[in-house]
DNA sequence: CACGAATGTAATATGCTATAATTTGGCGGC
DNA sequence: GCCGCCAAATTATAGCATATTACATTCGTG
């Protein structure tokens, strides 16, 4: 990616950063109404230029989207360190499933640009994109405190990013009905750490008696 | 929902039951490309009729999307069903769960429709497709064979259905990759159902000692 | 068989994406 | 300080999709 410019433009003609406004613009639209609610021509007209001018720093819409994407997974990633950096009496693995879960409910048209859009799903594998999200993985697996190593490590994160990710598209969509809908969603995250950490507690006595 | 016409029209002037058939035909589109690929347009012009000969039959693009998603949760429960119909030497819970991960793999289109998109996240909360999800989650519930009720059995219904709904998330974004893609996607549903049994059980065992 | 409701067509307004040709403004070389 | 260059915008326009309005055709029922 080239350098963002940043330059101090002050004046009327050119906009200074256009680039970085049009992204910015855009997570704000996301947010609210979700990836279909970006509109290159409202966000023009928003940003004070004429329509073609965001096609000299994207492609298309779809190049747009990707960047805004991500700068959502900057921003997320961001708050996932935060919620694990500072010292607190609950783990690092159920300070991080509430974080995820606050941000997924509470920006959730970000997050479903980020884990169930179609931007990420055509993104390549090697891409910017595919990696901004395994980066945010490698926290959850980081996260996970016990003394567990490898392929069952990986596979109980995996199993905890799936969880959270399915409780909060059923939050989202309304689902959560019926008697769950009486705990509280933190409560419901806390109930699959915990679930996790009994699991992985058990596959580890398992590979140890094997081993 | 007024009833289905299918007549027989013959002629030419009037379709017979374009209503139908421009649900198929969406269906067809969703499953390749997603929510985002269905065009009145396009459609109208696969069918043979004019553009605006959709628009007798549906508000808009997003009724019709509506009734698409309804049709996809019909050919879900569906196949669900079906899975655990038939006996088997597997548990029905397994069963339901490997049915959910091809449905989801296989249609993945249609998947995103019904869990994943803004038509969905817009559905009222008594409507039809609200009760047409819920009433899938109800054969999640009672898939679960365990003599656990009322909360109890729910929240692990609900666990179960959040994992692999999240693990399907993942393996179409092509995430699942590390030493986790060793394991092939079944082999983890195996794994996220065997978990949810021991967590289930460990649950009951625990009610029981308080009761 | 005529009539009204249902269904489809033609024509059109509106809005968004994207491209082409042109203009503006800053910046370095001289 | 002047000048040409290039990046960044601009105006103008093509193309496509949604959605509406007014009109035409068929069905089936009394």
């Amino acid at each position: 990616m080239p350098p963002r410019l940043a330059r101090k433009r002050l004046n009327t003609y050119h906009h200074g950063d256009l680039r970085d406004a049009l992204v910015q613009a855009a997570l704000a639209e996301v947010e609210q109404g979700g990836p279909e609610a970006v509109s290159i021509k409202a966000l023009a007209k928003k940003l004070g230029v004429s329509q073609p001018a965001p096609y000299r720093h994207f492609a298309d819409r779809e190049a747009l989207l990707e960047a805004v994407t991500a700068a959502a997974f900057r921003q997320f990633s961001g708050v996932l360190r935060e919620s694990i950096a500072r010292p607190s009496k609950r783990s690092k693995l159920s300070r991080l499933a509430q974080a995820t879960l606050a941000f997924g409910l509470r920006r959730n048209g970000i997050y479903r640009l980020m884990f169930a859009s179609r931007t990420m799903a055509c993104s390549p594998k090697g891409g910017e994109l595919h990696n901004a999200a395994m980066e945010t993985f490698a926290l959850l697996i980081e996260a996970l405190e016990a003394p567990a190593v490898g392929l069952i490590r990986e596979r109980h994160a995996l199993k905890i990013w799936a969880s959270l990710h399915g409780v909060l598209m059923l939050a989202e969509q309304g689902l959560l009905t019926g008697q769950v809908a009486r705990m509280s969603r933190e409560e419901l995250v806390e109930d699959i750490v915990a679930e996790t950490r009994l699991a992985l507690s058990v596959a580890l006595k398992e590979a140890g008696e094997t081993a």
